[in-house]
DNA sequence: TTGTACGCGTTATCAT
DNA sequence: ATGATAACGCGTACAA
């Protein structure tokens, strides 16, 4: 069945399409009485503007994409959500892409995007070239990533976090720490190490880091690798909170007790951190704010009549302590 | 900056709108000249075609949506994976629309996609009334959920899940299961409960049922009510293993020893069960299976030039029995 | 207050 | 082999 058109609408009214146009968009005059007609076509026939033709003209869909690492990282859902829900309440469509962190997609999808009219996009995790992100049709705000072009984003203190993982370790007195980071073409992922390092370093402690994956069943794998003979570590700074759910299992399952002969921190704060036992201490991310802010400063972009000028936003990390790691009263 | 348009291409190659065109779709003949000119304008122009007009004349977008109940519930973004790996693969893009299990969302989801030109439909979980779906002008393909209207759906035996889940803790010894369901208008989670009671009637247990949502904080605020003042139960069948966790999490809080006082079996088998200690017992969807084959049944309808008739499968479910439950000879 | 006519960027049909 | 041109469905000057 194909969609009634406003031809239809406008022989079936008895008047012309700009009429029934005007009737829809309430603009300019239209009489009490072709209003009625216009109106009961359009309910008699059923007829909803297509969207598309409607772009072709505007150049403007209502639309913002988003660029997703990982869909199956509760992390991004969640501040998916937050976005999601800032973007319908200001009248936008949220589209939800895939990247998996791979350049080669995340580039694709940002070429397919630009020419399907998309009013804006957030970034996510930004994996592939600066380059592909100039020029660009519509607006844009990287989310979780420090500024290098001077565009707009909104970033997290990752190396602050980094380092209070790392200080909260120290002071629970571990003195051989290892971080499994996240990838290293992600940003993130670096600059929660060099927060690590610094911390580290400062304390004259001995830097050992491992660059695993976002993923819970990796980081069990690699774990189970890393303890097999004999654990030498007194704790483990995850660089997200999957990592730190695939240590906990792999430390429990080879006997390890934790926190008392491991301790564990994970970063982000999902959910999950609440199901697992002990519970995981943990860096949390304030991730309804990041995506509130993502989305209200892209709409601010995208609908700015004056010019707005690229602000950007530093959020902080708190230090969710929970059963992963001993008592702070306890040293 | 606006983009390229295939006119200025024409213009800088020296040719009309319609060689170009010709080009860019290979379609019909073009001298191995003018297509050399063309591809270096294209190049030096760096023109993109406009899906958006493109769209228009064609009346296909190449992109399939999906109805996703709750994008923060696991399930469903390990689901959404499945689809869209099909989907990239013939060449669809996949958009996620977010409905929240709410009819009206879900509603106004289905007529706003319905002007812009999707070219196919998953509805997982639906929650609103089948009319909504009747008489659209694409492909639809119904997942996890059993036919009324002799559309094509892609199911999972619910009713065996709930009775298999059931019947397990019944030969562990079980006598008083109480069945913490899914929300009641969503027709998978009131199979589940059918097969459930069914199992209870057939060993004339009592039938205990408490309507929950499929969110872990909920059913652990839930479950924490329900054990205040003494646990009666001696099993859980959770209607998901969100619920299933949430209840984990109260009973150990609270003293209960599982499995040995409480035994619990989750639902869907989504990677949480086994990373909560001890792992979850649950009824094991065939996710990626699912996904798989919606997105191929639905591609193989929009692209059906033999008149595809409405194909639908039934898709069993698997008991991964874990810890939360006792093992079966240690009774 | 209403209708006519053109343009949004593309594809396809028909001439040439 | 290539170029006009209509059409996809809608919105808006402009004219009436």
């Amino acid at each position: 069945m194909s969609p009634t058109t406003i031809r239809e609408v406008a022989k079936y009214a008895n008047v012309s399409e700009a009429t029934v146009s005007r009737v829809i968009n309430k603009k300019g005059y239209v009489s009490q009485e072709t209003l009625k007609q216009v109106e009961d076509a359009i309910k008699h026939l059923n007829y909803k503007p297509n969207e598309v033709a409607r772009m072709l003209y505007k150049k403007k869909s209502n639309t913002i994409a988003l660029l997703i690492p990982d869909i199956t990282n509760p992390f991004f859902p969640e501040l998916a959500k937050a976005i999601e829900e800032v973007a319908k309440k200001k009248g936008y469509v949220v589209v939800l892409c895939n990247t998996k962190s791979d350049p080669e997609i995340e580039k694709k999808y940002v070429t397919e995007l630009t020419s399907k009219y998309i009013d804006g996009l957030i970034i996510m995790n930004q994996s592939c070239e600066d380059t592909v992100y100039q020029n660009l049709p519509f607006s844009t705000v990287f989310l979780d990533r420090v500024d290098k072009n001077k565009s707009s984003y909104i970033a997290v203190q990752n190396q602050e976090g980094g380092k209070l993982a790392t200080e909260h370790l120290i002071s629970l007195g571990c003195k051989s720490i290892l971080h499994l980071s996240g990838p290293s073409n992600i940003i993130t992922a670096v600059e929660r190490a060099e927060g690590y390092q610094t911390a580290m370093k400062q304390h004259g402690l001995l830097i050992e880091t491992k660059e695993c994956k976002y993923e819970a069943d990796y980081a069990y794998q690699m774990s189970q690798a890393i303890f097999k003979d004999g654990n030498r570590f007194d704790a483990v700074f995850a660089g997200n909170d999957l990592i730190a759910a695939g240590v906990l299992r792999a430390a429990k399952e080879i006997g390890i007790n934790v926190p008392n002969d491991l301790q564990i921190i994970g970063y982000d704060d999902i959910d999950l951190c609440k199901y697992t036992t002990p519970q995981l201490t943990t860096i949390q991310q304030p991730i309804y704010l990041m995506g509130e802010k993502a989305a209200e400063l892209l709409i601010e972009k995208i609908e700015g009549v004056y010019d707005v000028r690229d602000s950007n936003y530093l959020l902080p990390v708190t230090l969710m302590a929970r059963g992963s790691t001993k008592p702070l009263d306890s040293i």
